[in-house]
DNA sequence: GGCCAACCTGACCGGCTGGTCAAGACCGGA
DNA sequence: TCCGGTCTTGACCAGCCGGTCAGGTTGGCC
């Protein structure tokens, strides 16, 4: 299934892309069907399966493509830091901002993590984002800087708040992304009582 | 479509919203079948339309029965507890021993985040039980306790980390209640640095 | 026993879906 | 000009799904 792809041929698949991780996170993956995206793309079918096996490898393409640009971008937000705590910081403010500008991913990846044919994809792509964090909350323990708690359980709390406050404050509220991103690293950081 | 029900009805109801729950929480909504719901228990699929009169109604029912006894729980936690900050402890602690108890539930309410008809539902469950949140979070402020940030986000923060050790530490790593509920107050009181 | 509402059966239906494919159109290079 | 790989079309298909319904059974009550 792997096809040379001229230019031209670049720029649909790019299209298709978009177009399905639109209507994806617009109507859901199973009411959106391969002949809407095509018609929304005004083109025949056919030229979906030219550049997809199925349905399935355009989802799975789009989880590989997001998660691939997040990281990137968190990684570029960290660079060499030294500070384990500002490590972590960086890292929040940049998923926080990834997420801003890529709104549709979120609801796709939400799906994602729901059907058991996706889980697994997901579930790897997230355990490899939260030993990085696990990482930064080790070096801050052992520092003497981050209490002395299972980093596992804070790593997915932090994501936690990251995630909820994405879908919250960025998508259905459309709060500015940096009201938001200090009012998340303070509460992750003090906690309510800080 | 409200019937009178009989005793056997009522049961046969109840078998009906179980299987459906633990298929749905299985494969995903939209993947499982009535077909396979009524196969699953062993009868006819008129039996299922007698009690509901669509697939989705089903959903609708599972959503709000478990919104109505999740709320139940933490109103017996809180009780008439004084301190706002001890008041959003119990909360705590309660959605995660009832998220522990209704595991099945939880993949549930996540879709249904997804899905455009049920979203608006989920959102009002939501917002109300944020406003809960909210109440005790500006009695904290008031009290010079809780730190000045804006209450909204902070209640949503909260409900992120809950949610997010729910999936991870409760469903997936199946760690112990007790455990899991210290450090998600911890954290949330006072976060990586208390 | 007779009655009736509650309950159950499973064949059936229209509609839609993911996916196929034979037939071309397009276009850069020889 | 013509060749061949890239790209596009859209009718078509098999299969499944939500939902219906005519008819049958059960069981409590008079």
């Amino acid at each position: 299934m792997r096809r040379k792809l001229t230019p031209r041929g670049r720029e649909r698949r790019d299209q298709l892309m978009e177009c399905g991780a639109r209507l994806f996170a617009e109507r859901g993956y199973h009411p959106t069907s391969v002949a809407d995206i095509v018609a929304t793309l005004g083109v025949g079918k056919g030229v979906f399966y030219w550049y997809f096996a199925s349905k399935e490898e355009l989802l799975a393409e789009l989880l590989k493509a997001s998660n691939h640009d997040l990281r990137k971008r968190q990684q570029q937000a960290i660079g060499d830091e030294a500070d384990p705590v500002r490590r972590i910081e960086l890292g929040i403010r940049a998923s926080l901002s990834w997420f801003a500008e890529h709104c549709e991913y979120f609801a796709i990846i939400q799906f994602a993590a729901t059907d058991e044919t996706f889980a697994p994809v997901l579930a790897r792509n997230r355990e490899i984002s939260i030993a990085d964090t696990i990482r930064h909350l080790k070096d801050g323990i052992v520092d003497g800087r981050i209490a002395d708690r299972d980093p596992a359980l804070l790593a997915h709390a932090i994501h936690g708040v990251v995630a909820e406050l994405t879908r919250h404050a960025l998508i259905d509220a459309n709060l500015p992304v940096d009201e938001v991103a200090d009012l998340c690293v303070a509460f992750c950081l003090e906690g309510l009582l800080g």
